[in-house]
DNA sequence: GGAAATTTGTTGACTAAGAAACAAAAATCG
DNA sequence: CGATTTTTGTTTCTTAGTCAACAAATTTCC
């Protein structure tokens, strides 16, 4: 393709669709947050306290694919939000430990729920096989790159 | 799944996969693209002005899926390094007409060589009828959602 | 044990986007 | 025609990131 320095298509590119389809995931995501005071980046970040138990954020940082400068100032969200709490670490004079609040447990399983009707609807299109193969796809791209991140951006 | 009020893992939804690659994708292009002076967003706009010859700003927005604000200061980055030129439109006093410059034409082809390269390089991984299968999932949940824009963010 | 190097989290300057307010021009419609 | 409404692009303010500089604490390595 493009061998003979004609321009190929833009929609030829399988990354076009990819992006086109994850970005209106992502959107119809945030839309479902609207009203319960959540960005997704917030509700990334919870949820990785969730499956992962407190977490320095330094390593939340690596989880996330995303700077500390930025993990601190989502985490100051926050613990302004009463959703997290940030404690020193007695072990070590430098570190936090970031971890779910109380009331950032007591809403997590709402929050998850959106994200499974979220899925769901999003991908309600493809009968079960599709959804496996594009499962199984997906997979094999993160696996064959070594993403094992979730970038949020 | 999610039926007894447990928190599903996170990984079990496609949308995170998604993310995930089409995260990789688009990090990995915009490290192509560096040494260009060139970012994604004003790659998308050159493109959409190659495949559609001059458009006004007010359809850029709504093919790039960005707002007219957005556009107006991308428009703006890329006339000032002069590979997009903007006009007034002599039969509306409001547009503008924002078109590939002659410089803009000229690297165009190079950068397109590098998007290829790019898709080339993360579906590597994949057999031929694997990236049919990807090709015809994601045409088909786009066309499902009526998705026909492309956003860049 | 102590100097140097590294790690950790925060901060400030910057970037790129969205949302809303705006002015100018065009379109609508009595 | 002329008043109102709509469209168009820009601008301002806000948001949410990155990057680089930084201070404090730890680790390394003689």
């Amino acid at each position: 393709m493009n061998t003979n320095g004609a321009v190929s298509r833009l929609t030829d590119h399988l990354g076009y669709w990819m992006r086109m389809v994850s970005n209106h995931v992502s959107f119809a995501f945030a839309r479902r947050l609207e009203g319960k005071d959540v960005t997704v980046a917030e509700w990334v970040m919870m949820r990785e306290l969730h499956g992962a138990g407190p977490l320095a954020p330094n390593r939340l940082a690596g989880r996330m694919g995303m700077t500390r400068g930025a993990i601190s100032k989502l985490a100051d969200r926050l613990v302004a939000k009463a959703l997290v709490t940030r404690d020193d670490n007695p072990a070590d004079g430098r570190a936090h430990v970031l971890a779910l609040s109380e009331a950032g447990s007591r809403i997590l399983p709402e929050l998850a729920r959106l994200a499974d009707e979220n899925d769901e609807a999003a991908f309600a299109c493809l009968t079960a096989e599709e959804r496996a193969q594009l499962d199984r796809i997906l997979r094999k791209i993160a696996g064959s790159h070594g993403l094992k991140s979730s970038p949020t951006g």
